[in-house]
RNA sequence: GCGCCCGUAGCUCAGCUGGAUAGAGCACCCGCCUUCUAAGCGGGUGGUCGCAGGUUCAAGUCCUGCCGGGCGCACCA
């Protein structure tokens, strides 16, 4: 994504309003009419949910007049009145319970067109960001084999997230946690061992349970065999684990790469637990922590509700994630000595934060479990001292039912045979998993229908906002080809119709900021979505009435103020789309 | 038993981090379109926002307690 300096960040209409009503507000501050220093943070300035209410509406009265020790009314008639007064505006009514509703002159949109085109891809970038940086942690899937399809929604949304914060202002570091330094891994290198002696001729039959089956690991063991010959083949474990281990992640991270890339996903960054582990950070964690009594060695408790053989009580040393929240102290190594998952975790974050001022964490919701004690870690090791502990977030993204046809499609994880990420962006394209993926809410479970999302009709928006881009360059061509261009100069005879398109475009700078301030990339695709039916209703009623239609042979300064307007709204989707990573088709 | 997420039209889901009469697509009903900008179009039926309290000018949205579904609950990862 390009570097734009944030003064360089265009003005959009919606924040510009949100000045008039500041300064209205000061005004009357000014004339005695409402107390000087109350709190603002609460006064909107958005479109209302009816079109026929206005252009755009404020609570101002509402939030203010309780604080200001007035009513909401008598405020609201003071606040319009000065509103009234405003360049562009051509009334301000007072509606409801206090909403104070503006029209704006048909002028104040037909600019924000002309803002849409000297803005360019850049129109809705926002510098609310400020040029804070955000870590986003996003896949992280354990390097024990290729992408599939659970990881991927959790990819998608994350790698949407990151490109979202940017263009909203953050600078961002996209992250990958490379899982390196634990059991599966172990695991991943005796699996490869097996594949190592089959690759030197030996029958090893079956796969034994508990390691990995998949086909993916033979070449891994083919290379092995061509370099090293048998020189490990009877060898004892302690001989090649760590070599095997070293090859075998190397070669799993290359390939989860190559799947990531098919959804044109790539991090900044992978961290190795493993490197983590071997640069003594996770003691330097514990020493930190036991100075500040947050580390104790003490027993766990027996787990409630739930039988376990083999639980006996061992002293371990526990972080006290209960004084932030959490339901239980947590082991930060286990019995052996070696680190535990979270031990590390805990450092891994730790190091994290030091370079960053906020941190965002993408994770499946089979985690859930966990999201208390790391932000209790996050909290403790990062505020400290006085400090205010960093900003972090942790988005669980809910599972993914895969259907076809709707029917369950059927995994069998023991035999190796999951559906893999490749094999759907095979199937269906890129551009398909990922707007489908960031079409609805990442907390709420969703199912991928095959059949469903290469469906092309109304009721897939994939192909819905790429239809309405398509149709716009399409129409534009045909344009080319009669003879008529893009023209700004006679946007007056644009109608209510055509406006009407124009204020749905002209609220894409506040979704981006309201979706990058609450970390949710799904509300651009329903912004898109949104601005495709506006676009695509429009369309149609040029279908009965063409002189309504974009292209209009006899009329050469409308036709070139239609094409104008349609272009505009063709760079709002393509923005949109660029931010979700999906291709602005030109044509289907 | 505990924790987290979800519960909105018959179905699949939006609902802009508290705003006005809760929206879209599908399905269903009525009409239109096969001379075109039609991988269709217009209109309509359909809601105690799981239930019950609470917070306030205002609650689908926030808090509490239930009910239902999902995920998880080892020193695993």
């Amino acid at each position: 994504m390009s570097e734009t300096a944030l003064s360089e960040v265009p003005a959009n209409l919606h924040a510009a309003f949100a000045k008039v009503i500041d300064g209205a507000l000061d005004a009357l501050v000014a004339a005695g009419t409402l107390p000087a220093g109350l709190p603002r943070g609460a006064v909107t300035c958005e479109p209302p949910r009816d079109p026929s209410h206005g252009d755009l509406s404020t609570n101002a009265a509402m939030v203010l007049a309780k604080p200001a020790g007035t009513n909401p009314r008598t405020l609201a008639e003071a606040l319009a009145q000065q509103l009234r007064t405003a360049p562009q505006v051509v009334s301000a009514d007072i509606a409801g319970p206090g909403f104070i509703n503006l029209r704006l002159d048909d002028a104040a949109w037909l600019a924000e067109l002309r803002a849409i085109e000297a803005a360019g891809a850049d129109y809705g970038r926002s510098a609310m960001g400020g040029g804070m940086v955000v870590n986003v942690e996003y896949v992280s899937a354990n390097p024990t084999g290729p992408m599939h399809m659970g990881h991927c929604r959790g990819a998608v949304v994350g790698d949407a997230l990151a490109s979202l914060l940017e263009f909203a202002g953050h600078k961002v570091i996209r992250e990958y946690y490379v899982n390196d330094a634990g059991a599966q891994v172990d695991v991943l290198a005796r699996s490869v061992h097996i594949r190592y002696r089959e690759a030197l001729g030996e029958a090893v039959g079956e796969i034994p349970e508990g390691l990995y089956p998949g086909d993916y690991l033979v070449p891994v063991g083919q290379a092995l065999a061509a370099e090293f010959g048998d020189a490990y083949a009877a060898a004892p474990e302690g001989d090649w684990l760590v070599l095997f281990r070293t090859r075998a992640v190397a070669a799993m991270l290359v390939m989860i790469r190559a799947d990531l890339a098919l959804l044109d996903i790539h991090h900044d960054l992978f961290s190795s637990e493993a490197e983590l582990q071997a640069a003594g950070k996770p003691e330097a964690a514990e020493k930190w922590l036991r100075a500040h009594d947050l580390v104790y060695d003490g027993v766990l408790e027996a787990p409630k509700g739930k039988t376990l053989e083999d639980w006996e009580a061992v002293e371990l040393p526990l972080f006290r994630s209960t004084k932030f929240g959490d339901d239980q102290d947590r082991p930060i190594r286990k019995s052996d000595g070696n680190w535990t998952y979270f031990g590390a975790d805990l450092a891994y974050h730790f190091q994290k934060a030091a370079s960053a001022d906020a941190l965002v964490d993408i994770w499946g919701a089979d985690h859930a479990g966990t999201v208390k004690r790391i932000k209790a870690a996050v909290a403790a090791l990062t505020g400290a001292d006085g400090h205010k502990p960093k900003p972090f977030e942790i988005k669980l993204v809910q599972m993914v039912q895969l259907l076809r046809d709707g029917e369950p499609v059927k995994m069998s994880k023991r035999s190796g045979n999951f559906v893999t990420l490749a094999d759907v962006v095979h199937e269906v394209g890129k551009d398909v998993v990922r707007f489908t993926m960031l079409t609805r809410k990442p907390d709420a479970q969703m199912d991928f229908d095959f059949a469903k999302v290469v469906e092309a009709s109304k009721e897939n928006p994939v192909f819905y906002v790429q239809y309405a881009h398509a149709r716009i360059c399409s129409t534009l061509r045909k344009g080319a080809v009669e003879g008529f261009a893009p023209d700004a100069g006679a946007l007056e005879l644009l109608g209510e119709e055509e406006l009407a398109l124009i204020r749905i475009a002209a609220q894409f700078p506040r979704v981006v900021e309201s979706a990058a301030a609450a970390r949710e990339p799904h509300r651009i695709a329903t912004f898109l979505d949104d601005l495709a039916a506006a676009f695509h209703g429009y369309w149609n009623v040029g279908n009965d009435r063409p002189e309504k239609r974009f292209i209009v042979a006899q009329d050469g300064k409308l036709s070139g103020a239609r094409l104008y307007l349609a272009a505009r709204i063709g760079q709002v989707a393509a923005n949109g789309l660029a931010l979700l990573g999906v291709i602005a088709a030109q044509e289907l």
